[in-house]
DNA sequence: CTATTACCCGACTAATTTGCTTGGCTTTGT
DNA sequence: ACAAAGCCAAGCAAATTAGTCGGGTAATAG
């Protein structure tokens, strides 16, 4: 478990991502603009949140990222974890074999509780109580209305879209969110 | 706050170092071998470490590093700042005035108030109790004798030497080492 | 005094990571 | 058709990591 800047943009985003999405889909461009990262920074972390289904994408006009699922199940460090990859460990990595001198390599097990005593740390705090601490220090959230999608707009029935050409289906949300 | 493989080099380099001290000082060169770190590096590391007083150094044959203070009082966020040192923050880093407009710039309050719970966590595990960890494991320490320098060695009286020439005077640690 | 041991220090380096740009796609609502 | 958005890959400057090299300086043993 690294903990570097690139963790922070990505929990940063998702809380920005996490505060607006009631709206429907947030683009990149609004969290980009807003939080001051570079677009294409965020399309690299958000390729690897979305692969590790913590957002789920939405393309064309109207579109933009939605939570993967809820803010309370997701936890910090299922952010920092995603987009900080190389979990890995010690430089004599994967090769248990190292103990057979004095003391050598304590970094195997040492580490690794350590390690684990942190992720647990970060597994306990969700994405929904930064949120709530956001709000609770007065941010105030204006309703960008524009073209929105995918929520309210249609009346009350909106027919059920079976044509996902590939593979996912950005439809889930609609509902599931709360 | 930063979490990479450097503080963990420290990290693992102290324990060595906390575990062996009772002979006396420990040698950079015997913590490269037995942890596999470059002499060089941890030279830097340690030169870090010496000046947020950590550890202090003894110089000449028989010399090496010994514990600043107590292992109970050197916690892992110590060390990890003392080498890591770039504490900082977002990137609007020191101004205040990035809060103009909606939501921007959250990362102000947001990540060093989870940075701080990162650092109370880091703070509240010693290097003792990694220590005891390591012992617990059944973790054996031989008895280098060879030189041995302030401990041991001579039989009782040694004359004290007061020929320090420019500034530090490496004696202290003779007795209040405990 | 001298040799040896070990800390001390600064400059330099290769490899990796960070944060970002550019540019070209694909999907989709209007 | 067109524009809004996600998607993707290559490339890049700056920083960081982990390390080397080469020379100091302090202290001790002999």
């Amino acid at each position: 478990m690294r903990l570097t800047t690139k963790g922070r943009f990505a929990v940063t985003a998702m809380i920005d991502l996490a505060l607006r999405q009631n709206n429907g889909p947030v683009t990149l461009a609004a969290i980009s603009q807003r939080q001051q990262i570079s677009l294409s920074y965020l399309e690299q972390l958000f390729g690897k949140l979305r692969r590790h289904s913590l957002v789920e994408s939405t393309r064309g006009p109207g579109g933009g990222y939605t939570l993967g699922r809820k803010a309370t199940e997701i936890s910090v460090a299922d952010i920092i974890l995603s987009v900080d990859e190389p979990i890995d460990a010690t430089h004599c990595a994967g090769k248990e074999n190292c103990m057979g001198e004095t003391g050598r390599c304590m970094t195997h097990e040492l580490w690794t509780s350590l390690n684990q005593r942190m992720i647990d740390f970060l597994n306990s705090v969700n994405l929904q109580k930064l949120v709530d601490d956001q709000l609770a220090k007065g941010l105030l959230i204006e309703d960008k209305p524009s073209v929105k999608r995918a929520i309210t707009s249609a009346p009350v029935v909106k027919p059920i879209r079976v044509n996902a050409p590939n593979s996912v289906f950005a439809l889930g949300n609609v509902f599931s969110k709360g």
